[in-house]
DNA sequence: ATGTCGCTCGAGGAGCGA
């Protein structure tokens, strides 16, 4: 099994980029996150046109995210927590016996904001609902943009960053509750000493300086952790023309 | 470097979010 996770800030813009990748690389499932869409605008009928059907949860301007699958899978979506508010940043399928789990987690913007106690807010409902459905199915891949960098080895300037948004030890006590449920960083598990990023801003020239930040990722359950067998990022759709600011991050499974 | 993108509203460019 193939999955991959990109945030693809505009899925207007960012189509072609989105469909040549799938259409070459064939995976099973694609998570993808900013959307930017509602659902009536989301365009599922180039989607279909090179075999893969979605489940997607839009709204106007902001977030939204999507589940990419092939058409021929068998999939079903799962209801997911009641977040207190409607974006929407959240969406969950079963396929194979295993929870695929998509989230755009909130930015926060800085430190200390009404955005940022919203960002912990959200992580904490999330954190919740995942260890409440892990007693009902252990097998279970959260996937998605986290926007937290879990440790300084996935930031390219520690003292730059250091207790700033996206680095926080909030936002990195949060992450590893999620992970001390019984996860699994896949790109982690494989590459333990690889500093490399998913994330540069388009400011500052940041692609070319490589003045970024690992924020996204795919947690897999320690149920299915053995079967990782390949995790990767995929910097080639940050250097095309009109590009997203993340890369994709993608995991090959046994299952 | 308040840096660059993508979006909305609404007809040009300001304002927001990331």
């Amino acid at each position: 099994m193939k999955i991959a996770t990109w945030n693809v800030n505009s899925i207007r813009v960012r189509l072609p980029h989105l469909t040549s990748w799938i259409d070459s690389q064939l995976p099973d499932l694609v998570a993808i996150q900013e959307t930017k869409v509602e659902d009536c605008d989301f365009p599922i009928a180039a989607l279909e046109k090179i075999g893969y059907a979605a489940f997607f949860s839009g709204q106007k301007s902001y977030n939204g995210v999507a589940i990419i699958y092939k058409k021929s899978s068998d999939l079903k979506k799962i209801e997911g927590p009641h977040f207190p508010d409607s974006q929407k940043r959240f969406l969950a399928v079963n396929f194979l016996g295993i929870d695929l789990i998509n989230i755009y987690v909130p930015n926060g913007n800085s430190v200390g904001s009404d955005k940022y106690q919203y960002k912990m807010d959200w992580l904490l409902v999330l954190q919740n609902w995942i260890a409440k459905r892990l007693k009902e199915n252990k097998n279970m891949i959260v996937m998605g943009d986290f926007n937290i960098a879990p440790e300084d080895i996935d930031v390219h300037d520690v003292d730059m960053w250091k207790d700033k948004i996206l680095c926080s030890k909030l936002e990195r006590d949060a992450f590893n509750k999620i992970i001390n449920l019984g996860f699994c960083d896949a790109y982690r598990s494989l590459h333990m000493k690889d500093k490399s990023f998913t994330w540069w801003d388009y400011r500052l020239n940041g692609f070319k300086r490589n003045l970024g930040l690992r924020i996204d990722h795919i947690l897999v359950s320690t149920s299915i952790s053995n079967s990782i067998k390949n995790v990767g990022i995929e910097k080639s759709l940050r250097e095309m023309d009109r590009p997203s600011d993340h890369a994709l991050v993608f995991a090959e499974l046994d299952a």
